[in-house]
DNA sequence: TCTGGGGTCCTAGGACCC
DNA sequence: TCTGGGGTCCTAGGACCC
């Protein structure tokens, strides 16, 4: 750790549905979950309205609808999300050269590379509060939440303990004090598990952590795990703020709402999967040797295959390939193989083992690998759902933009508003109204930063 | 009709090599 | 030939994070 407080956390607060709520009007003040809105979705994100009611982050859809049926449930808009978090991102590079995204809507910045005057706590103060000031302007409202520490640890608990729109700054030399009173699951990486573990051997606070041995943690925990646990309980934290992480890995999954046993329709699922996979890891540059099929089953048991090329590969076909073969291996087996004809919920493809460069492959020719995907019959979930999401934007002919609040049995209904209009009129349509079609935003010029999930603020 | 999707890191065992 | 240790690669699963 360092001697003052130049690691910053900010975290921008309930972020997807922060940025529903600045974009629709009628829904700020009300209760906004965003997340999976067919009958196996979970919440990503539910607004501070939402969350008085008992909502929260990775609760199923279901029961979020049943604490709180009066919330709007929108399945997200992710290019608006990657768009707010992209001008955040380039506002926090503005003011230090060192900062390390964790996902859209997180980062660690250095201050130490800030060209700050000095690290006084007032200083970083001063600092913290109008980088917080020109988020909230940048972005139209959107407000975060920032920790200030001398460490990682330190930083990223601070920034949660005022939220929303909150500033911590934990002084030089009071970590401990701060975190000793607190539950040992506040250190990031203890999680359920672990915490159980813990418990059942006494422990249950930061300060139990540090009483207990390293030879304790490390027989309750791990290797890793328990030493860097027993660091972590005595804010001793030397994780330097990296910026440009790698990524390891490119996969895609999905969860259909009624299970799959059609094994033409679930080859088909997996051959559009590797697919898309392929693309991004082009999109990208990137090729990986390890190719990984993923499969849940009904009763929710989730195994996984992976096969290791000779080389990297981008190619769609190549995954698609290894993609069913790893599906018939499954197949194959004796425990496997009737689970998969029982049915699935989740199929998933990914490509790990990941280069930035190309191998071309001397014994295939790539154009006689284009094998023709057959027509695939319709997943459930898009048969469910349509193409009008609710939340998704919209543009009709005569009434201009405005937001799906809701689709079905022929029907939609959007909401005429935008983000800098009053709140607007609702008005339905047939679903197949040539006046009424999805409005998207231009996609960014730049490319995803790689190592940055796509996910939900948690 | 409980339980998403995109990731990271770690562990453990076996194969293989020196 | 036997025994053993260490390192690396690969696979499968699990915990965790947002």
């Amino acid at each position: 750790m360092r001697a003052q407080a130049s690691v910053l956390h900010l975290d921008l607060d309930a972020f997807f549905a922060a940025v529903e709520q600045r974009d629709k009007p009628s829904l700020r003040g009300k209760p906004v979950v965003v997340g999976g809105v067919g009958g196996r979705g979970v919440v990503a994100t539910a607004s501070y309205e939402a969350r008085v009611h008992g909502v929260r982050s990775a609760m199923s859809t279901r029961e979020a609808r049943a604490r709180c049926p009066q919330a709007a449930f929108l399945s997200g808009r992710f290019h608006a999300y990657r768009e707010a978090s992209r001008v955040v991102m380039g506002l926090l590079r503005e003011a230090s050269p060192l900062v390390e995204p964790l996902s859209l809507d997180e980062a660690f910045v250095d201050l130490e590379q800030a060209g700050l005057p000095d690290l006084e706590v007032a200083t970083v103060t001063e600092f913290a509060q109008e980088l917080r000031r020109r988020v909230h302007e940048a972005t139209d409202g959107l407000t975060a939440s920032v920790g200030l520490g001398t460490s990682k640890l330190v930083a990223k608990i601070a920034s949660d303990l005022d939220k929303p729109d909150g500033l911590v700054v934990v002084a030089p030399g009071t970590e401990q004090e701060l975190l000793r009173p607190m539950k040992a699951s506040i250190i990031p990486g203890v999680g359920p598990a672990s915490a159980e573990r813990l418990r059942r051997a006494g422990i249950v606070t930061v300060a139990d952590l540090e009483q207990a041995g390293l030879d304790e943690l490390v027989r309750l925990l791990g290797r890793a795990h328990g030493g860097g646990l027993h660091l972590l309980s005595r804010a001793r934290d030397d994780r330097p703020v990296v910026a440009d992480r790698e990524a390891k890995s490119v996969s895609v999954e999905g969860t259909y709402d009624t299970d799959l046993s059609d094994l033409r329709l679930i080859e088909g699922l997996l051959t559009r999967q590797a697919g898309e996979v392929a693309a991004r890891l082009r999109a990208s540059g990137l090729s990986g040797r390890t190719v990984s099929i993923k499969v849940r089953f009904h009763d929710f048991t989730t195994v996984s295959r992976s096969t290791t090329l000779a080389s990297p590969t981008d190619h769609a076909p190549t995954v698609a390939r290894s993609a069913r073969s790893l599906l018939a291996d499954l197949l194959a087996g004796t425990d496997t193989g009737p689970q998969v004809r029982a049915g699935v919920r989740l199929l998933g493809v990914g490509v790990s083992g990941l280069a930035d460069w190309v191998q071309e492959d001397l014994f295939a020719d790539p154009d006689a690998e284009e094998e023709p995907v057959e027509e695939l019959p319709e997943p459930p979930r898009a048969r469910h759902l349509g193409v009008w999401a609710p939340g998704m934007d919209v543009e009709h002919t005569d009434l201009g933009r405005g937001w799906v609040w809701g689709a079905g049995r022929g029907v939609v209904t959007v909401r005429f508003e935008t983000r800098e209009s009053p709140a607007g009129p609702v008005r339905s349509f047939r679903d197949d109204d040539p006046a009424l079609r999805p409005w998207t935003t231009p996609e960014p010029e730049e490319p995803d930063p790689p190592g940055v999930a796509l996910s939900g603020p948690g």
